[in-house]
DNA sequence: CAAACTACGTCAGCCTTGTTGACATTGTAA
DNA sequence: TTACAATGTCAACAAGGCTGACGTAGTTTG
């Protein structure tokens, strides 16, 4: 890491005004990723936050509600007043763990998967169209940062499990 | 989508799971982004509303309320419950316009100065330390796809001004 | 088996930060 | 002078965080 790029100017990616331009990219660049989502939501009675369980109840069908409260890093309070609305829309459902009776399993239904695709549709054509424009190498020069961003604890959650795994 | 496979490195980057690749580090990593000035922020009695006011102001000092607004993107109700904590705590400071005396330039005092200073070192901790470990590459990529991802609006505001232009 | 712990749900109350709508004040511009 | 602009402010409301306390099943352990 850190090599040089062209001849000495090796470090002067780290100067201040290089992170702060970092700093102020991801805050621009976060409202962007979140507008599509959210202007689908709006007037639907649901927000970001039942985005977020929706996305992770898709990536992992079956996933217990204490791996979910582990990923989002929310209170249970607050997590179930979401997803109380969500099983009361039909949008998700819980069965009872196969193993451990006091777990709930997180699926889907048809109409939650349906909203799903709605908008995980409208926040990757964004991806997709700035994927493009900035090409492959950018696109595995963005993930790196990212990753390296992240707290550790975090990054496992990211690269982690697609069942869970006791 | 979804077409050729190997042959070059060509589209492989823009398959679904890619994109929901690069989604969920956007989600993660913002979360790193913030925990430090939040950390700091909290039992200060401000949040990250002052925090993002008190950024921009360092930025750009004298700016006036209504292109702060800009920036933020909130209504003035909103930031100006913000500013006035900030005006009573003597972190910020409004002196009246010098053309136009409807304005208030905006201005951090020392103290203030002082907790931007905290604020953003720690920001730029984490951040300088994922730049180092991604590379000056990585980083060259990271900037391109998050400008890329921005709304133009954001994207002006970012490469924006450093005073006003009239 | 009984006791302790775990997974989950829920009630109640509080905070920050966003929103609308209405209205006032002070300047500037036509 | 009249219209518009920049700012502040009051009031009410909503989303989505938080803490603390308590209840109920089900599991594990001594």
């Amino acid at each position: 890491m850190a090599d040089n790029a062209s001849g000495s100017d090796s470090l002067l990616f780290l100067t201040d005004d290089q992170l702060r331009k970092g700093i102020e990219a991801m805050f621009f660049a976060y409202r962007g990723f979140t507008a599509d989502p959210d202007r689908i939501l709006e007037g639907l009675d649901y927000g970001r936050a039942h985005h977020r369980a929706i996305h992770f109840i898709h990536r992992a069908p079956g996933m217990t509600v204490s791996s979910l409260l582990g990923i989002l890093g929310v209170t249970k309070q607050s997590l179930n007043r979401v997803l109380r609305t969500l099983f009361d829309d039909g949008l998700v459902e819980a069965r009872v763990g196969k193993t451990d009776k006091r777990e709930r399993r997180l699926h889907l239904t048809d109409k939650g998967a349906s909203l799903e695709r709605a908008l995980s549709d409208a926040q990757r054509a964004r991806m997709r169209a700035a994927y493009r424009a900035a090409g492959p190498q950018a696109v595995q020069g963005f993930r790196t940062v990212l990753e390296a961003m992240m707290d550790p604890e975090m990054r496992r959650q990211y690269q982690g499990l697609r069942e869970d795994s006791p």
